[in-house]
DNA sequence: GAGCAACTATAGGCATAGCAATATTCCCTG
DNA sequence: CAGGGAATATTGCTATGCCTATAGTTGCTC
């Protein structure tokens, strides 16, 4: 074993970027958590709101979290049963069903994010300089489209309109 | 529910780390699964490994990693089983036990870093000209120490020299 | 030196999420 | 229009990790 291998400078830099990811995500839990959300669930609260209709197919909600199909199915059964989400079926394909913020999970929603936005500001974005932070997000941006898992929005295909 | 929220850049830039990180995640889990590691098991290697000894403690291991003393405790059962590591009580305190990188945990590290110094080679710190990429490394430095949750290798004050 | 609070590791119970299997539906091909 | 392969959502099983409780140890105070 070679101890320079920890000086690696793409060590380094792996261990910069989780380190800064990992607590900024446990500042989010705390405050999601304030609101009765866990994060997985403010991610689907996201997803769903800033998509047309506030809604997307179960599979299409898969593919734009983190979230395999059944853990979505989970998921969903959970904010169903908080009253924050409902299903509706698809009428043009009856393999397919939706889920549909409901009025409860777009106020939820309002009352998350104003803390969520304050602590990005206050922790990340609000750290550097307007130059230093266009600089880093011009860089995230890059790696982001190398990696790009196809999370970002409306990256799929719009669902049928009479859906 | 404001529509434009989801254009905030603070929305923005919080989506761009995420998505890098989650997509760098992915590819690392396939490599450490080449290797017969979970990503956790590979931090714990690593945390070890760089570690005097190649030990610590079973709450400094939990302190510098994102486990808890009990998630602790199961993965060390579990690389333990596998021969990875082994425990050794501290002889100075009866409380304490470390968790010390057997010759097989070395060997299997050593087996797995250098696919994973290439993937973030390829997809990560590659992907950026030099200058860019000091400019990214700069920008996140500044991120992780603010919101430093004490991960830092290093941070906590070495052990007892007689453990 | 007896009592007590803090610390350390572990075990039990619980929640979450992935994988594989399943049932249903769709669509394409002949 | 019949049949087979693909797609969709769900469920069972399993693995993982957190929270809480517990047992043992330490060190401080009186």
């Amino acid at each position: 074993m070679d101890q320079n291998v920890f000086d690696d400078p793409r060590i380094t830099a792996i261990g910069l970027l989780f380190e800064a990811g990992a607590g900024l995500s446990a500042r989010f839990a705390a405050q999601f958590e304030e609101h009765g959300l866990s994060p997985v669930e403010f991610e689907v609260l996201m997803r769903l709101t800033r998509s047309p209709g506030h809604q997307l197919r179960m599979t299409d909600l898969a593919a734009q979290t983190s979230l395999s199909t059944s853990g979505v199915t989970r998921v969903v059964d959970r904010m169903e049963r908080d009253g924050l989400l409902r299903r509706r079926a698809c009428p043009s394909d009856r393999r397919s069903s939706y889920a549909v913020v409901t009025a409860a999970g777009l106020s939820r929603l309002d009352d998350t994010l104003p803390g969520h936005l304050r602590i990005i500001e206050e922790w990340f974005t609000g750290q550097l300089a307007p130059p230093q932070l266009e600089a880093l997000l011009d860089g995230l941006r890059r790696v982001r489209d190398a990696v790009h898992p196809g999370a970002t929005a409306g990256s799929t295909e719009p669902a049928p309109a009479d859906c």
